[in-house]
DNA sequence: AAAGGGTATTTTAATCCTAAAACTTTTTCA
DNA sequence: TGAAAAAGTTTTAGGATTAAAATACCCTTT
């Protein structure tokens, strides 16, 4: 039997890394780009997707959030004009999400730094580190989590 | 040099990990308790903290949050009586809040759910494994995050 | 002892997120 | 064909969170 302590106190520093790298990127977004996370992970999907765009669903299925979520955070990113929504002429339920130029501009830029943030935090990692660390995260067990359909992210 | 993209992939993993267990226990909170992760947070601190109680600057220093979330999270929990909110009568302006009868009777209760959990979502993990997680999330250097305050916390 | 400055908390306005209801368009099928 | 079911998105209502403004109280200093 494992100590449950060393349990809990894994996954309060799990916890705790985790959020602590993400306000860490999130607070930089802010202060140089004036943007969040959120609009961030919007604009990357929106990046890989190409000129082709996605489709509202899509787009949610990849940034595993509701739909209602993805129409609010577009909607900032529209109004700004770095993203454009367009309305699927096959099916006109459809609505289709585009980076513009200057988003896309944007985003390259964008890209570039929080590159570097992750980088620079892992600098304490060698390769096999690294590795091992995400071997380790496979092992947890989440009920009910989805399995990952996004393998090409990263 | 690193493989930048074998580090991001370590990145994507770990906020990955973090946020599907997360969900996982909030959603299972909400279910068998109707109550949120951040609720049970508030009780988990003052249940340590004891017949005393806890000041609200005090609270909103463990739970990393800021002293208005503190007001807004401790509501609902007063509105049903899990917490008592009091005046400090040696300093008029600040709050004290501390654990009902019923709500340390629900506490205990949740906590020994919330246990449950994580020991099973790192069933796999043996006690070597874990110690290697931690040893590997402590490399980790998030710019601008404040160093734990709260040691005893698990 | 009154003023002013500092401290503790709450309120307000905004973003991010969810679930569920509402809306629009398409598809099915009787 | 035309009504009902289904699909895709947006809207709505509400929780969690923050930053900043407002409020309430305490303490020093003159």
């Amino acid at each position: 039997m494992i100590d449950e302590r060393e349990v809990l106190r894994s996954w309060l520093d799990l916890l705790t890394a985790a959020n602590a790298l993400k306000k860490s990127v999130d607070t930089r977004f802010r202060c140089e780009f004036g943007m969040s996370i959120s609009r961030f992970d919007v604009m990357s999907a929106l990046d890989r997707a190409g000129p082709e765009g996605l489709r509202a669903g899509a787009l949610s299925q990849r940034l595993r959030v509701t739909e209602g979520n993805t129409t609010q955070v577009t909607a900032p990113l529209i109004r700004e004009g770095l993203v454009k929504r367009s309305t699927d002429p096959e099916d006109k339920r459809g609505a289709v999400f585009r980076l513009t130029r200057k988003g896309e501009k944007l985003f390259a830029r964008m890209a570039a730094s929080h590159r570097q943030w992750i980088v620079d935090a892992f600098a304490g990692f060698s390769e096999p580190q690294l590795k091992s660390l995400r071997r380790l995260l496979a092992r947890l067990d989440a009920p009910g989590a989805v399995p990952d359909e996004n393998k090409d992210a990263a």
